[in-house]
DNA sequence: GCATGTGTAAAATGATCGTTTTACACTCTC
DNA sequence: GAGAGTGTAAAACGATCATTTTACACATGC
């Protein structure tokens, strides 16, 4: 495995699992296997390394949440939850623990969330055949919340969710026959 | 002002604006306008001041939303962020920041996330009139998901939150009257 | 009038922080 | 076979971390 590869999957894990501010250099640089020296030829800092695990992730995100329901939405999201656990968005996290004032980060977490809302968009149209902003801002709102109350209530969370989705959907599909 | 209710306000400020472990008990014990050995007096460790900022945190919560409707839970959020911002929920952030492992913050947190849960199941029975589970885990889970999409998308992400809501309460209403 | 309690200021504790440096080894390529 | 590139190990950097200690000031009540 390329040594980048490696260093921004483990530093993933430790951000997510105990926090970025709390997890040293040393524990990073001792669980990839890597030099310190090494690591900044890489990512330059801190900050960049942290930067470079939300683009990553990112992009492994949108890998999965790849399907136009929003029934494969909130299974793209239980998969994850099995696989990696739930902790709340990292994104969030990452900008809370910096206080929004690392630019890098600020800028990854805005362009992952304004990626999801495209997302969420383009589902909406696929499931009621044209678009619908308040539609699209509750699946959002959901999504959000199923993430976050994940980490106290676990799968009831992301079930919640799609039902409530799939009913405002419902809702939505009625109403646009009718008018 | 008590001594020690100015020491929590103000930690409870800089924790939230700047997060908990990035917050030195310099720069805590220079805002308060306390000496160290006081503050240690006080809340016997950061972990201690932590948990005790985000216990003063639940009970301010819980005066502010103790109306009947949903229209009030929203609207108290909205109050909330406008007055004091929106960071995401202060519970969550502390809870990932330490891992989970510290005991009495994710007690804290926990107390404070069934607190919430009961406070929703409340204003469904007063909304249609009896119990609904899956109804109040869908308005929880906008209520989470309003918290934390308020911090990139702002006061709209309340707004689509009590949206959502009032259709869910609509439909679970008229399905009461048809079964 | 002397403990007791509560506060301050300031230095010291030892650990850990993110980052840089020094010195050295290996593997390419021209 | 010299030089460039990429890696390691390990020490050093100065700063900052949470916490404790020392020394002192000002109340209160018995």
């Amino acid at each position: 495995m390329d040594i980048r590869t490696r260093l921004i999957s483990t530093a993933e894990q430790l951000f997510d699992r105990h926090g970025f501010t709390a997890t040293g250099m040393d524990r990073l640089t001792q669980a990839a296997g890597i030099s310190s020296r090494t690591l900044y030829k890489h990512v330059g800092s801190k900050n960049g390394l942290m930067a470079a695990v939300l683009n990553e992730r990112d992009r492994r995100f949108h890998r999965l949440v790849s399907g136009d329901s929003v029934d494969a939405l909130f299974g793209a999201l239980e998969t994850w939850f099995a696989e990696e656990g739930a902790r709340g968005c990292l994104f969030l996290r990452a900008w809370g623990e910096t206080g929004g004032n690392v630019q890098e980060i600020a800028e990854a977490m805005a362009r992952h969330k304004d990626r999801l809302r495209q997302r969420i968009e383009g589902i909406v149209v696929v499931e009621i055949g044209r678009p619908d902003d308040e539609l699209a801002e509750a699946i959002l709102l959901l999504f959000e919340g199923a993430t976050h109350a994940a980490t106290y209530r676990g799968g009831a969370a992301v079930d919640g969710a799609r039902r409530a989705a799939r009913r405002l959907i419902e809702g939505a599909r009625t109403q646009g026959l009718s008018s």
